[in-house]
DNA sequence: CTAGGTCCTCTAGCGACTAGAGCTTCAAGG
DNA sequence: CCTTGAAGCTCTAGTCGCTAGAGGACCTAG
């Protein structure tokens, strides 16, 4: 049985993190020693684990509660799963495109800068006039 | 003169949006029409259409903050404003790696779905057990 | 003059934590 | 056995950049 802490270690989470997934219903609520402290098992350890690589790989909370409902009834199809996952690149394919529109556009900014005043520097001007811009259509903003 | 609603369609920003730029400072407080209500000139606008782009872009308000207190003093050398969109580029190169690092690791897990049961499930079993894994240290998480 | 759209202020909520106050418990050393 | 200090506990509030809603005031077109 480990203590929050070694678990902590064990798992890269920190402590704080731990106990809120535990208030969020992520993680069961945790047996307790004779002086109320939390106390953790394999199983939770692994659990831990799950949802932290989930995270890492980006996944939002509500998905990865969804996952581990899912990893909880072994006899039903994956298809749901899978779901749950492409949905993640899709979101992660956006975010790509996105980001790279951005840096070209910085890297323009940056290579234009007249290096002299303000009023000639491009990355005040860039971002002052939408004609000199590359995306200049706005309307939308999604940002998943 | 512009009322709240026109500007927001104008530049694309939402009208509870502005108000929270005034009230945080990013815009300076509105001229009011006898009847309390806000009202917005052609610089109001410029400025809100400088801070809608560099939103766009990804600059965090702080960013956008010093951005305009530089072209507030058209004077001084555009180098801040330089370092300031290097700082984002950086940044921005950063969140596309670790991205393009996710997007493989999901694409992996997806294509490898045994479309099967749960138990056989990739999309569970690499969330499940770091062997299986691209990253498979767990320090940094670090997301801007 | 009325209807309803727009505006006002204020407060609370989102996601995913993080930080701090003020207290208790535990493990190691003497 | 006693002390010390790290680690634990609960609770609240803060972060960022908005967004939503309540409950009212105002403004404009018919």
């Amino acid at each position: 049985m480990l203590s929050i802490g070694k678990l902590s270690a064990a798992t890269g989470v920190k402590v704080p993190t731990i106990r809120y997934y535990e208030q969020i219903g992520l993680l069961p609520e945790a047996e307790r020693s004779a002086g109320n402290q939390r106390l953790y098992g394999p199983k939770a350890q692994e659990r831990l684990g799950f949802i932290r690589h989930a995270r890492d790989l980006g996944f939002p909370l509500e998905a990865i509660r969804e996952l581990l409902s899912l990893s909880d009834r072994p006899d039903i199809p994956c298809a749901a799963a899978d779901q749950i996952a492409k949905r993640q690149l899709a979101a992660v394919h956006a975010r790509i495109s996105r980001l790279q529109a951005l840096q070209a556009e910085l890297e323009r900014m940056i290579v234009q800068c007249a290096h002299g005043r303000i009023s000639d520097c491009r990355v005040i001007g860039v971002l002052g006039n939408h004609q000199l811009c590359l995306h200049d259509d706005h309307g939308e903003a999604g940002q998943g």
